[in-house]
DNA sequence: GTTGCTGCAAAAAGTTTGCAGGACG
DNA sequence: CGTCCTGCAAACTTTTTGCAGCAAC
């Protein structure tokens, strides 16, 4: 584990995945983190991503349709809920038990992962035709 | 909804979702379907996914860390499970009930997905930690 | 002062598109 | 025989890498 240094970069981006209302995506967390550090570069993003997440400080989301997503560890265990007609990711709390229960004999459960696609509050009442080509 | 032509590519493409044993990355698909169609080109591939999409024959599954695979949609309804060791992508079978109760109020829940991670029966057996980087 | 980090730009990987010719119906 | 489909190659998008200079410690 080589030493990390304490840099104006690393604390925006840091910073920019605490304040995160839920995940986002490179690109956002490029352009809010540029706010602080305006030279910023992409590079830089992934290469600080790429370090928290191998300290598993961030985790990265990956949902059809979506860019990836990366979202700080230290919000609690929560899932995602992706409204298939403003496309907008939501964090859900709560998780539900019996995933376990699901695995072949001698399959380890450490972790898992759940996505729920539908209407979200604001999309429900509208339409139930999705915006354009899905 | 254009009328799609019956043609040795798609057939192929189709053959090879159809006969798989679990996801399959574009790649895989390339390779396998060339065996019947050798001049077989990626961008076919990727036109022909997309359309079976569309027409929701397919579907696509992104797990974090993996190329983008695709599946069938005939198959039974069921979830996958990711080896953090040999990284296989396994299908398992059965699911969940309670998934609607984590929604909060208004939200409508159409489909979900569920992706559960750990270490297979076959890589459970021997060290518990990851081959390469990750 | 040493060494790791950064920005830039180029490279690599993954996906989409334009086009001319061929195959399907 | 018209039209859609295909393969090829180029364009595009996303992610990674090389390098010289700067900053952290």
């Amino acid at each position: 584990m080589p030493k990390t240094r304490d840099t104006p970069q690393r604390r925006a981006i840091a910073a920019v995945l605490e304040r995160a209302e839920g995940p986002l995506s490179v690109h956002d967390i490029l352009q809010r983190a540029q706010r602080e550090v305006p030279r910023l570069g992409i590079a830089t993003v992934y290469r600080v991503l790429a370090e928290l997440r191998r300290a598993r400080a961030v985790v990265s989301v990956e949902v059809a349709g979506h860019p990836v997503c990366y979202e700080a560890t230290r919000r609690a265990h929560h899932h995602h809920f992706h409204c298939r007609r403003c496309r907008t990711l939501y964090d859900v709390g709560g998780c539900v038990a019996e995933l376990a229960s699901l695995l072949p004999r001698g399959f380890q459960l450490e972790d898992h992962e759940i996505v729920l696609r539908g209407l979200c509050a604001r999309c429900a009442p509208l339409s139930p035709a999705a915006p354009s080509g899905g």
